[in-house]
Order: structure tokens, then C-alpha cells, then sequence
DNA sequence: TATTGTTATACTCTATAACTATA
DNA sequence: TATAGTTATAGAGTATAACAATA
């Protein structure tokens, strides 16, 4: 077998763990405090679709969830008029999702609301806080998408 | 009616938007990549009470379910040997709820196994880098319990 | 024969209402 | 009469298995 990776120093799972309940803290603030009329994988998937259209099964795929259930969500989200099904004119079996313009409207509304929270509290800092805060980000997104 | 404070800087909102993705994406992830064997209800109660012994009733109000929830998800708990019931000797209506050994070990365990995907991210990173999130955790901290 | 999506069925978590025991 | 907790019942989300339509 491999010899292992050097395990990361004490400070740096400190520091590990510090910030993984900094945003963990964060996101459930964000989640409580601008709680909205839409469940949490519902909005997900809306998400997903203002990226770009997708399919069920692509879907499920991406949360993770079985087609059965990700169809069941869909079916919800249709008969609330957000969400647009299509067939595909190159494959009969497929139906492609898309969002609708009221459901463009309410991803718009949602990450708005979300923001603000956050927005408000920042406002409090100095701007040398906010400034950390901003290169901060900038590390934490490539982290995350690497 | 009472003039509302100014809004945020167009860059602040900017900055809120940005932090507040990365931050749900860390907490995402660390969710995704550390999945065990304990629903995110059942450790989030593991974790209340690892802080300090509760009772169904508080337990429901802080988790924001309502009691009857919360009832079935400490039996859950108790069923599976990681929560104590006991009778509360000033009120008898009340039972106090406890972590057992086996309980305290599956939050430690829980905490490392999260800690460990961060840990291994962050060691990738320079410093420097480490330095200004070592900041940003400080100010983010403060945010948040405020 | 393989794949996309839906329907059938069951389990879990949630809620409100009704009930028991204690204050 | 009010409060802490449980049980009864129902609604929503999830899963696996079985099915339909298409490739």
C-alpha cells in the first residue's frame, strides 16, 4: 500500500475547523433568517435550471436524489407554474425543463432576500474588515471549486 | 412611519453575495464529502447536547420543530443508545436529556471526519493565503453571533 | 436489449390535534 | 387551569421495484 500524505499541522486543523463552523453558521442564518415559501430543493433545483436547462434525470444526478423523486419534484414545481416541460425533438424518451418567466422571477426574488441579510451585517464592518473579507472569499471559491 | 436606514453599497452587496455562496458551498460540501450514518437532524441534536443537557421541549424550540417532532427524533436518539432519558427530580412532567458515551464519541467522530476535508483543502493553500482566512474566520465569527 | 421517465408502494420526518400526567 | 411530553393521524419527500415508451 501508498504511504499516507503527511496529515495537515495542528493549526491548520484549527483553522479547518474554525472556518467550517463559520460557514456552516452562516448558511444556516442565511437559510433561517430569509426562510421563504419555497422548500430548500425545490429552490435547488430552480437553481439549477436559471443555469441552464436539464433533463429529470440529469437532475437527479446532480442532487443527488433517485429520478422518481427528482420527477415528483419537478411535477410539483411544473404545477406551480415555475417550472416549463418540453419534449425533445431529438429524443422521444426525453422531456427538457426549463424555467418559466415566473420562475426566473422568483430565483431572482429569493437570492435578492438571501443577500440581504448578509449584506446588512457587512454594512456594520470597517472597511479594512470587509476588505479582509474580500480576499477571503476570493480564496474560499477556489476552494471550494477545486 | 420611521425613514428606513440607508441600503448597503452596491459593492457590499456584491461582497454579501459572493461570501454568502462560498460559504453555502463549503457547507455543502463538507456535508456531501463527510456523510455518515447520522441524519443532519439526529447529529444537530447530538450536537445541542453535547453543549449542554436539554429537554424535549427547549430542544424543539432551538431546533424550530415542534414537539411532537422532536419527541420521535430523541426516541430515535435513546432507540439507538446515544441519548439518556431521565426523570428531572424537580418537575415531574419533565425528562432531562444527556449524551451517553457512545453518543459523545459520534460527535467528536462526526466533527474530525467534517474537519478532515477542510483540513486537506487548506493545506493546499500558501501562508499567506491561510493567514487572511485565519482574519476572515475572526470577523466572520463575530458576524454571526451577533 | 438499454435508457428515460412515470407509477406503485413503503418508510421517514414533519405538523396539528387530542390525550396523560404533573404543577 | 396551564405546562411537558406522548400518541393519533395526515401530508410531503425519499427510496426501490415495476412499468411504459422510445432508442
Amino acid at each position: 500500500m501508498p504511504a499516507p500524505a503527511d496529515a495537515p499541522a495542528p493549526e491548520v486543523i484549527h483553522l479547518a475547523h474554525d472556518l467550517r463552523i463559520a460557514c456552516m453558521r452562516v448558511s444556516r442564518r442565511v437559510r433561517f433568517e430569509a426562510s421563504s415559501n419555497i422548500a430548500p430543493h425545490h429552490f435547488s433545483v430552480l437553481v439549477r435550471l436559471a443555469d441552464s436547462p436539464s433533463t429529470v434525470g440529469d437532475l437527479a444526478t446532480r442532487e443527488r436524489v433517485s429520478a422518481p423523486s427528482m420527477s415528483r419534484t419537478v411535477s410539483a414545481l411544473v404545477d406551480r407554474g415555475l417550472v416549463a416541460r418540453d419534449d425533445s425533438p431529438d429524443d422521444g424518451r426525453v422531456t427538457l425543463l426549463s424555467l418559466t418567466d415566473d420562475g426566473q422571477a422568483t430565483v431572482v426574488a429569493e437570492r435578492a432576500k438571501r443577500d440581504v441579510w448578509m449584506a446588512d451585517r457587512l454594512d456594520r464592518l470597517s472597511a479594512r474588515e470587509r476588505d479582509v473579507l474580500a480576499r477571503a472569499t476570493e480564496i474560499l471559491t477556489r476552494v471550494v471549486s477545486g
